[in-house]
RNA sequence: CGGAGUGUAGCUCAGCCUGGUAGAGCACUACGUUCGGGACGUAGGGGCCGUGGGUUCAAAUCCCGCCACUCCGACCA
């Protein structure tokens, strides 16, 4: 049996029914933030682990910052101010009194305190500290915090008012050796999602008028949903000498010259769990890559009566340690036994919902026979979904079976990704029919309205164009063409090629 | 912050028009039979009907205020 609405039938009901029948989060009672369930924060926890490894591994190192910002640090950097101007969380005061019966907001403070919806403006505040000599340089950090931009339509894991990311900030003495490291940064994240999370992305650069403010580039990397939707799972920014001027990153070179540092931000968030949903769940509830599913392989015993009970579960957990012993992606399988008091058919179907790669059953029948009763989650619909296998066999060969699973994956999403791109749409004129078209799922039939990619005359009157369409420029990818054709929007003679899609 | 809608059990909702002691399904608890593609029987627990006022002998139901939430816009990792 499906969900309770499938992707075909209502796509955003089915995202919000993965969530609930995976028990990865709920909407919290305190208004437009969300419940991180244990399912749903380990999976955060392993994409954070994968993460944290790269950004070590590529020369930074974690620290902490603040969570509440002094206003008048925003005010220091114009297009910063210009960008970030409207909601946010404000704390105005410290302390709460008792007034006729009820607690009041009391001891006003002199200058408001804002909870950082992102921290350039105080970490720069300190790099300025730091850096005194060409010496000091480059300083690459990242923090993994929690931020809040008080968005009025929450979405959970999409778009909700508290959520957790990781923002790297680096500073340095070049331009070159800045843009290089913003450039880096953006591989990684584009590795990360596309062999961690089996997740495809395509990478480029965002179009001037969407720039992160006080950005002088903005790197991304884009990736189509199930609806064929664009959902942007990460970024890195070029910030040039922006915030090294209004904060005073300076440094003494070698030529004893006073000169303003290089700095980059680039960052990805909690969201990479709503696109992890919208990439592989399916209509019986989540898939969870094997490289991040925070249980690998769940064993569910099957009692038939309580006299088999002892030696189903002695067999139950000789199964689980042989294969705990047996390593995938360079860490020791995570597999245990689901000893709890329910019925094995609903725990069978709980660890589906759930996306736990595999689930094995063993009951009386395999003890005799030294067989396992092997169901791999992405086959559900097909025979191929249970299978009987010798114990020795499946235990010797699970690290190659979640390998496979891993890149199946990432095949299937790589294949929707390639079908769903159109680059056949030449005019303004088709460019307009095809967008006026709706869908919900793009799996199946082609012709879908999903990706456009084609050019753009850069003009800005086409930011209007696009509204009315409600589409928008995705990126720039770094794979251009430099042929000359017409803008998809103008019919101008244009050279820049451009993803167009509906985004989240 | 604009436009629309909804508030009744943990969840999904019925009851409201036409006022008279609070209902269903799922979930939960106990016992039994079950358990390998989403079980069944029996018994049970659980609600200040969003909130404040008004009308009335009597309000979930009628009237007025407020609050909250959801959806559509603006904003957005």
């Amino acid at each position: 049996m499906t969900l309770q609405n499938t992707r075909e039938k209502n796509y955003p009901e089915w995202y919000q029914n993965v969530i609930s029948a995976a028990d990865m989060g709920e909407v919290s009672s305190s208004p437009g933030c969300m419940v991180f369930r244990p399912w749903g924060y380990g999976i955060w926890e392993r994409i954070q682990r994968a993460l944290d490894n790269k950004i070590k591994e590529t020369g930074h190192e974690n620290c902490y910052f603040p969570i509440f910002i002094p206003l008048s640090y925003f005010q220091k950097e114009a297009n910063h101010v210009e960008g970030f101007a409207k909601e946010m969380a404000i704390v105005t005061h410290s302390r709460l009194t008792m007034k006729d019966g009820k607690l009041v907001p009391d001891g006003k403070l002199e200058e408001p305190l804002i909870v950082r919806p992102t921290s350039e403006t105080i970490i720069a505040d300190s790099f300025s500290k730091w850096i005194k000599s060409y010496r000091d340089l480059p300083v690459m950090i990242n923090q993994w915090a929690n931020v809040v931009r008080w968005e009025m339509r929450p979405r959970l894991f999409l778009r909700t008012r508290e959520f957790l990311w990781q923002e790297g900030h680096t500073a340095h003495a070049t331009f070159e050796e800045a843009e290089k490291e913003a450039k880096t940064m953006l591989g990684v994240y584009a590795s990360v999602a596309q062999n961690v999370l089996a997740m495809p992305v395509i990478k480029g650069k965002k179009p001037e008028y969407d720039k992160f403010p006080g950005a002088v580039d903005t790197y991304c990397i884009e990736a189509m949903m199930q609806d064929g939707r664009s959902l942007q799972a990460g970024t890195s920014h070029f910030l040039g000498q922006n915030f090294a001027k209004s904060a005073n990153i300076r440094f003494q070179s070698k030529e004893g010259t006073q000169e303003y540092a290089y700095t980059t931000s680039w960052g990805v968030t909690s969201r990479l769990i709503g696109s992890l949903i919208m990439t592989h769940a399916d209509d019986e509830g989540m898939v969870v890559p094997p490289k991040i599913a925070p249980q690998q392989v769940v064993i569910v015993p099957i009692i038939k009566d309580k006299s088999t009970q002892n030696e189903v579960m002695l067999y139950a957990t000789k199964l689980c340690s042989a294969l705990s012993e047996k390593f995938y992606d360079g860490e020791k399988i995570r597999v245990k036994v689901d000893t709890r008091d329910k019925s094995s058919v609903d725990k069978m179907w709980e660890w589906t919902r759930k996306g736990a790669p595999i689930v094995c059953e063993v009951g009386s029948r395999d003890i005799e026979n030294e067989v396992v009763m092997v169901r791999t989650r992405t086959k559900i619909n097909t025979s191929e979904w249970k299978q009987i296998i010798p114990l020795n066999e499946f235990i010797n060969l699970i690290s190659s079976r979640l390998e496979d699973l891993q890149n199946s994956l990432f095949n299937v999403a790589k294949k929707r990704l390639l079908d769903n791109q159109r680059t056949d749409i030449k005019t303004a004129e088709e460019m307009k029919d095809y967008f006026s078209q709706q869908n919900s799922w793009v799996d199946g039939a082609k012709g879908k309205v999903a990706f456009v990619r084609g050019k753009w005359c850069e003009d800005p009157a086409t930011v209007e164009k696009m509204k009315e369409m409600k589409i928008s420029i995705r990126c720039i990818p770094e794979d251009q063409t430099k042929k000359e054709g017409n803008c998809l929007l103008t019919n101008k003679k244009a050279v820049l090629d451009v993803i167009y899609a509906r985004s989240y």
